[in-house]
DNA sequence: TCTGGGGTCCTAGGACCC
DNA sequence: TCTGGGGTCCTAGGACCC
């Protein structure tokens, strides 16, 4: 048996909880860049606001009907996340954290859960909201693609109360009846046309075909959604791994088509990939950097550069990556294009110990000298991190020690806008909320 | 004027090996 | 005229997830 535990509107929650002001009201929340609505409040659904919209279409409905905007504070909701995440390992023993609002609970081996599945649901639900204040509902089924199901109830059903378990058959097939295939999980918006396509819109259709023939059309992966939805078990809990790729991207505010700019942009991003790629303490063997300008202009022609480079011996060195970046970049860039986003993309990610070490390197001078050097590298690199989670970044997300070819951040214009930016009323002991 | 930023897995086809 | 059988690795593209 597995449970999902999924906030609500976990970013307009995230907002809410330190502004009692807005209890009641509509929110949402923005992407980077404030380019799309990302998050909503139920108010705000129920105003009509959808999904993903660019704010620029909304933003003059949100003015006239007092709906309260919020820029992404990131830093605010990975801090709650991690909260409601503690909170949920400290109530079972197995958890798998499975996106920034959610995670997977494997229950079959904890018999206090298993007595009373929907006790234990209401309880999870109760202790979290307790501790965090941020509002969840849980659903339980014997697959993973169940529970999901299952959550989906419970978000949609008001009767649920935010809890629904799929135990037993005839509830199952009701839930199954009623809810469109497009909600499953593993079916996109793609797959759902096809489905349809073939006559298959609600959830209990694809469970009651045969997988033999979802895989001719579909392939193993709506296979297995498909076997899941009858309690075959085919996705377990899985562990945290190390990323096989690192994207460091950003859109600009303004276009850049000035060089040096964007040389500064991408050497930051290529600074930021590196410093991923230490935390979870990989090397890579391959760099790449891309630019384009927006997909969406009706005047100008799609343009976008890219290229790559090979580590011989593959590195997670800030100063090398970034030589390499701004080395990449030069010979790939395109004059008078308005440039609207860059970003470097590491690939061939191996763990540090795994590296094997280059028979053809240049160790002219004594091979003592090299690794003394090597070492030394390290011992930099190492201080500089230390360095920044010491003393953090400033309001700009500039790092105390940072490579001098990313520029300084207060001087760039194009720096991704953020202008409803709410305080980090949790990470920053100059921003804890006040009572007056 | 203004449209996010990450990730994963699977498949088909080609090149190549013995 | 006839042209095996079994395998790996790589890449691009397509789908999905949050």
């Amino acid at each position: 048996m597995y449970a999902l535990v999924d906030c609500n509107s976990f970013y307009a929650n995230c907002e809410k909880l330190f502004r009692p002001d807005l209890r009641g009201k509509a929110v949402v929340v923005l992407s980077n860049n404030d380019g799309c609505v990302v998050a909503r409040s139920p108010e705000a659904k129920q105003l009509g606001i959808k999904m993903g919209v660019p704010y620029f279409q909304v933003k003059e409905f949100c003015e006239k009907n007092d709906v309260t905007v919020f820029s992404s504070n990131y830093t605010l909701y990975a801090d709650m996340s991690h909260r409601v995440m503690s909170t949920l390992e400290k109530l079972c023993p197995t958890v798998e954290v499975y996106s920034i609002d959610e995670a997977f609970l494997y229950l079959a081996d904890y018999p206090t859960a298993m007595t009373d599945l929907n006790a234990y649901g209401t309880k999870l639900k109760a202790i979290v909201e307790q501790y965090t204040g941020i509002p969840v509902c849980v659903g339980m089924g014997s697959t993973k693609t169940m529970a999901k199901l299952a959550n989906y109830a419970a978000k949609k059903h008001p009767a649920t109360k935010g809890v629904c378990v799929l135990d037993n058959l005839r509830w199952i097939r009701r839930i199954m009846q009623i809810t469109d295939v497009g909600e499953v999980w593993g079916v996109g918006r793609r797959y759902k046309v096809r489905l349809n396509q073939m006559g298959i819109h609600t959830v209990y259709q694809l469970a009651i075909c045969e997988p033999a023939k979802i895989r001719q059309h579909f392939g193993v992966v709506l296979e297995r959604t498909c076997l899941e939805l009858n309690g075959q078990s085919c996705l377990g809990i899985e562990a945290v791994e190390a990323k096989k790729q690192i994207i460091s991207s950003r859109s600009f505010s303004t276009r850049i088509s000035c060089p040096d700019e964007l040389s500064q942009a991408v050497c930051s991003h290529a600074a930021k990939a590196a410093s991923k790629l230490r935390k979870q303490d990989s090397v890579c063997h391959y760099l790449s950097v891309f630019a384009k300008n927006s997909s969406f202009s009706q005047t100008e022609s799609y343009t976008s550069i890219s290229g790559q480079c090979q580590f011989i011996t593959p590195t997670a060195d800030t100063r090398v990556m970034v030589a390499a970046a701004r080395q990449i970049l030069t010979q790939i860039f395109k004059k008078d294009v308005r440039y609207a986003k860059a970003g470097v993309m590491l690939f061939d990610i191996c763990q540090h110990h795994e590296v094997q070490p280059d028979l053809f390197a240049d160790d002219s001078s004594d091979n003592q000298t090299n690794q003394q050097s090597t070492s030394k590298s390290a011992e930099v690199i190492a201080v500089m991190d230390q360095l920044n989670k010491r003393y953090g970044q400033n309001s700009n997300q500039q790092s105390a020690v940072f490579i001098a070819s990313e520029g300084i951040k207060d001087k760039q214009s194009w720096q991704m806008s953020r202008d409803m930016l709410s305080p980090c009323y949790t990470t920053n002991i100059n921003q804890l909320p006040k009572v007056d």
